[in-house]
DNA sequence: CTTGGTTACTAAATCGCTCTAGTTGCGGGA
DNA sequence: TCCCGCAACTAGAGCGATTTAGTAACCAAG
């Protein structure tokens, strides 16, 4: 059988489908019997709402749109973006508002889904994520008008709300630990170089090592991968002088790069000290397990979501949340350079 | 300025809204100039369709929802899930389709969404996972009569249609291998007793024990969470006859396992055997490597995705898919169990 | 020159719901 | 008694697309 409409109720009931449009979104215009009655005969009939039907009329699509330009099979492996999913989730599923997720293959896709998501009302708003540097991004959101929120900051998201951590003061604070247990040679295997969060924290490496009179500050790019991650390791350790910390910008990577430690016979912490910028399960479970600046991911999307609908309830406002900056949780991979580096 | 509609479009042509339609979606009743002309000021005012008008007049929505029943919290560790995720997403780009993603509280929540957006129309089909023992949800999704396809089989998922892997036919071959090394006490530290395929394991195990007259062949169960799993390990491992092998239900909980036995001085592989029965950068990249079942989540997801495009296409057929059954890849956690245990 | 068939197009109904502009009935104040 | 105001309800337009029925123009065959 059809599935009932307003209609159907209307008839059963006995009224028009304005009163039972009425009883049923809860406002004034019809009395408390026929309130009733019509709820009564609608959970009856088991109605549920078209919710496109009522985007047509230009309601809520109670639903947020995340847009990813990456390749899917890069997705599955980040605990970190896993985990803002689903503090992003959380924080949403308290409006009971959905997530709508894609994964296209480049920037320009991305932006054909914004205009596209926008024109049919088929969400409220967007979340971004990955800002680069120069991001065509922005101005076309800017432009369509529809609520966005930025993750990353500060700056550099014109218009939009943005919710950030601050990146280079975490970056600095893990420097300032390596430099103070008496590292001299550091590494930073990073990310891709188009995103500006990598940019901001090689930048605050090579600042800080200036200002600290370090032997050496070199930063790595690599794709986030654990294959680029060890090969960036690799490459590191084979040096004549080679580091005696690095810094990863994700765990996956850093966990990747403990495991070349180990195979090519350094010690860790001893001989090499390990600190990942990104904290989850791994960093804690393995041995020796590794320092690593925890900033509570989930909470940091839930947050995103907190200022996501925010936004879409007041489209005027425009907010640029700074979180708690992550603070570094010191584990058994870190420990002053061992005495043979003096030379 | 408003989105253009098809009318604007018609009244600057000086043609009407069906003529516009026509053009736009490419099929016969206007001539090949009225068309181009169309085509040419649908893309000067940026005009773009809107989904719900046309999901209204019956279309498809080009979405399909998945809805997991679980804490939000979660989601995210599992590498599991992430790895499903993206080959689902990756299977579904290729038409286009987007994946529409809620997570729940529980079931009933669960069947209230399946209910709601097949109502809507906001998808067109649904991916449900986490099979359960006498799972309530099939029932209401083959009474709503959208197509839908189940993770998880062989069977019990009534007239929907379904993909999956040989889950005995896996743990029989992890037993096999064990006992071949020598091991005839066998552990398995298990997901939640309610999830079909937890059960099956634990059977299998159970069945392939008696043939081989092990000593002990135990499962004990757990949430799948890090935390979970080292209990279980601690609780284990703690056992006066402690077994010499353990088969984790997933890799974190193996991971975690792994980290207790080196803070408990038990030696792996020399005193324990480890196995995970899934694999993810997370087994490749400690040490010692765990031994795992590698099963390709990602193309796994990739095939669910596109048996889920099939059902949709054709609603009246039934699919039930047995992908590849998981082999184990054997790494540096497994071993002919110790001297000592003889006795 | 009519008839039949085709092509190119228009007008209007339709989908399910919301919301505005009435309309009705009733009680109370002047 | 008359009218006003209010509550309760109805009728119907509108949202943006699809789709069907209908029309006008044209050509070819009889």
């Amino acid at each position: 059988m059809r599935r009932p409409t307003i209609t159907d109720i209307a008839e059963r009931v006995g009224v028009s489908k304005g009163a039972v449009s009425f009883a049923l979104n809860g406002r004034p215009g019809v009395g408390e019997a026929t309130r009733a009655r019509i709820l009564q005969v609608a959970k009856e009939m088991n109605w549920r709402p078209h919710s496109a039907a009522r985007a047509l009329g230009g309601a809520r699509a109670e639903a947020v749109g995340l847009v990813i330009a990456r390749p899917a099979s890069a997705l599955g492996v980040e605990p970190f973006f896993a985990q803002l999913l689903s503090g992003l989730q959380a924080g949403l599923s308290a409006q009971a508002v959905a997530l709508q997720l894609l994964i296209v293959e480049d920037a320009e896709a991305e932006m054909e889904i914004y205009r596209e998501w926008t024109s049919a009302h088929r969400v409220d708003g967007f979340v971004m994520v990955d800002l680069m540097v120069r991001d065509p991004r922005i101005a076309v959101l800017e432009e369509l008008g529809v609520p966005a929120v930025v993750l990353g900051g500060p700056g550099r998201h014109g218009s939009l709300s943005s919710v950030w951590a601050d990146d280079r003061e975490a970056m600095l604070s893990i420097v300032d630990y390596l430099a103070a247990l008496g590292h001299r040679r550091i590494a930073h295997v990073a990310g891709l170089p188009a995103f500006r969060h990598t940019q901001r924290r090689a930048r605050a490496l090579r600042d800080r090592a200036g200002r600290l009179a370090l032997e050496e500050a070199v930063s790595v790019h690599t794709d986030f991968s654990d294959s680029e991650g060890a090969a960036a390791t690799r490459a590191l350790l084979s040096r004549p002088r080679r580091p005696t910390a690095i810094v990863y910008d994700s765990d996956v990577m850093a966990l990747a790069g403990l495991g070349v430690a180990g195979e090519m016979g350094v010690k860790v912490p001893d001989d090499l000290s390990i600190v990942a910028f990104d904290d989850s399960v791994l960093t804690r479970i393995t041995h020796p397990a590794i320092t690593a600046l925890s900033r509570d991911t989930f909470a940091f999307g839930k947050r995103l979501a907190e200022v996501m609908l925010e936004v879409i309830a007041d489209p005027e406002q425009r907010k640029d949340v700074k979180t708690e900056t992550p603070r570094l949780t010191v584990r058994e991979s870190t420990a002053a350079p061992g005495a043979w580096q003096g030379d």
